[in-house]
DNA sequence: ATGAAAGCGCTAACAT
DNA sequence: ATGTTAGCGCTTTCAT
């Protein structure tokens, strides 16, 4: 009757270690001013006891819980599996814990799971924007936490963001694929309105211009809604031949790659491609894809930093823009022959 | 100086609404026994200050935090990450969040974590086991906590499980296999001494002593054990030349998958390979993948439910332990002629 | 070096 | 239907 099926408290430590409440307290936290004798012995009890600190009455007075809360479109996408998995590392070494949700990219979605995280007064969090607009997030900065985005950035904030060069690496690889010859290249991607779509279509634009060639571009709101019939059309279409593709995002490389099997299109030979975003059997296919790949665990592992060099920093700095580099991996498809 | 940089809390809602404290709790909480004008009137104010709940607040009196914790080995892991954002989805469903840390497949590091998220106070434990025994978890049905595994079940205890069928999905495997006339083929795979490792490997060797054939195995502790020389010696040995290969899981897949292109070996023509694990290129691989796939958001979406059925049930029930069965798509790589 | 008392924000008993 | 009084388990003034 004495402890239900409670665990000890720290008040039981206490009692049993013949020391005030404070004493034990200061004990656990490994206070200074307490004599060493005095430490171990409270110790010795709560190790003898079983006894297990609160996390939660300990943040309760403080108002902090230790935690980080991030939220990501979709857990099961590589690219955030990736980030989340480094997240969770400098969180464990920041002595947080992660608290994880994901959004579906659904905004609605990710207003409540927000409004979730903060009710649960994580400390920081880190979010990969459903849309790149404020309005979402900054409701949130007036609960004085901080937030730092990344994959995109969010205009009209002073948030912190960490992402990646979409533009530049767009515009190397259709470089890459003009120094080969090809003229007549296909962008193919999705979301060309949000951040990383519209800077990665900027990136072929631009680059498609300056070579005074035709921009061809199949770009759709959602990745489902790649129809593989206009994508056969797409190849057909027009005076000569198709010379080249450029994928936008992983997704669609599977659906090109899927839809270019089904014609029996030699990819490298019949037709150029290279995709934004890496595969693990990238490598091993016939021919091996000639990919961009986003640093997906460093983009994690930065965001993590910066947000706990945020939380700790007395005093505020002004908004940190990080933008990693991609790197370019030359292999096959994009009509280089490797030595194998 | 009232307030501080902190959010109103319900004492300066129930102040502000002009009622009692407990009534804007029972306001907040959709009590009965609260006049419906009252209720609306209180949730007029809170919306009106901004109000959020404390859930670490709320949680403390109850002891209950709304919140599961799981531990995965490493979160990057394709087959992890869809497990955790299945569970991720009842979470929610169920107003819960989900606390996610990583064990990196060490015990050590699984203890720390558990014993970060009984302190925690969550409420349910879903642990993909990095050993099998019990010796890890079971101090913390000690505390009370519901815990189910997944992927692994734990040895010796009446933890609930929820694992696949590995054994006889292998067995399938071999089986067909056998059936295309092959018999000398080579089990490559890694950790044979852990559950998933040893029941694959268990479904190999007794479809091969039952067919009366010899069993080839090279097994390592790690998957980063396998050496590519030990493979390449592997496929010349033996009088005759080894017919097929099975690989045991998805990291074994893709070095195996490296080693026979730098020997130029033809999948599926000069030696045929069924792999335990799917890959998202895999049907896109020349020739594509035969693979055994695991229903990795369905384990975690039956982790989760058959956690929450525990965490809600009044009266104990027995142990459970789910099987779900793999799927098995044949594809090119066994030797099995698809029309494309 | 140690302790007593007062809360953190909320819910749970027990009134009324 | 509403309010009062205690806590939940811990940290934090402020004493001593």
């Amino acid at each position: 009757m004495l402890k239900k099926t409670n665990g000890p408290t720290l008040v039981d430590v206490a009692r049993e270690a013949g020391v005030s409440l404070k004493t034990a307290s200061r004990a656990l936290n490994d206070d200074p001013g307490i004599a060493p004798a005095t430490a171990k012995k409270v110790r010795t009890v709560m190790s003898r006891l079983g006894y297990r600190p609160n996390e939660l009455a300990r943040g309760l007075k403080g108002r902090k819980s230790a935690a980080i809360g991030m939220v990501v479109p979709n857990l099961a996408d590589p690219f955030s599996a990736s980030a989340v998995q480094a997240v969770q590392e400098v969180a464990r070494k920041n002595g947080h814990v992660v608290v994880l949700t994901s959004s579906g990219g659904d905004e609605l979605l990710e207003r409540e799971e927000l409004e979730t995280l903060v009710r649960r007064q994580v400390d920081g969090l880190i979010i990969a924007p459903a849309d790149g607009r404020t309005s979402t997030v900054d409701s949130f900065i007036s609960a004085n936490i901080p937030v730092v985005s990344f994959d995109r950035p969010i205009s009209n904030s002073n948030i912190d963001s960490i992402t990646v060069t979409n533009r530049d690496s767009v515009r190397e690889a259709t470089e890459h694929l003009l120094s080969h010859g090809y003229r007549r290249i296909l962008a193919i991607g999705a979301r060309p309105h949000l951040y990383t779509g519209s800077e990665r279509v900027a990136g072929y634009v631009s680059t498609m211009k300056r070579a005074h060639l035709k921009k061809e571009t199949y770009l759709v709101e959602n990745e489902s809604d790649l129809d593989p019939e206009v994508i056969q059309k797409l190849l057909k279409k027009g005076p000569g031949k198709l010379d080249a593709i450029l994928t936008l995002n992983g997704i669609t490389t599977m659906l090109v790659l899927r839809v270019l099997r089904q014609l029996g299109k030699r990819v490298g030979s019949d037709i150029a491609l290279i995709s934004f975003d890496d595969f693990e059997l990238a490598e091993i296919l016939t021919p091996s894809l000639t990919v961009v790949r986003q640093p997906a665990a460093e983009l994690g592992r930065r965001a993590a930093e910066l947000l706990f060099t945020r939380m700790q920093s007395k005093k505020p700095f002004p908004r940190q823009e990080i933008v990693l580099s991609t790197t370019f991996h030359i292999r096959e498809s994009c009509g280089c022959t490797q030595n194998i």
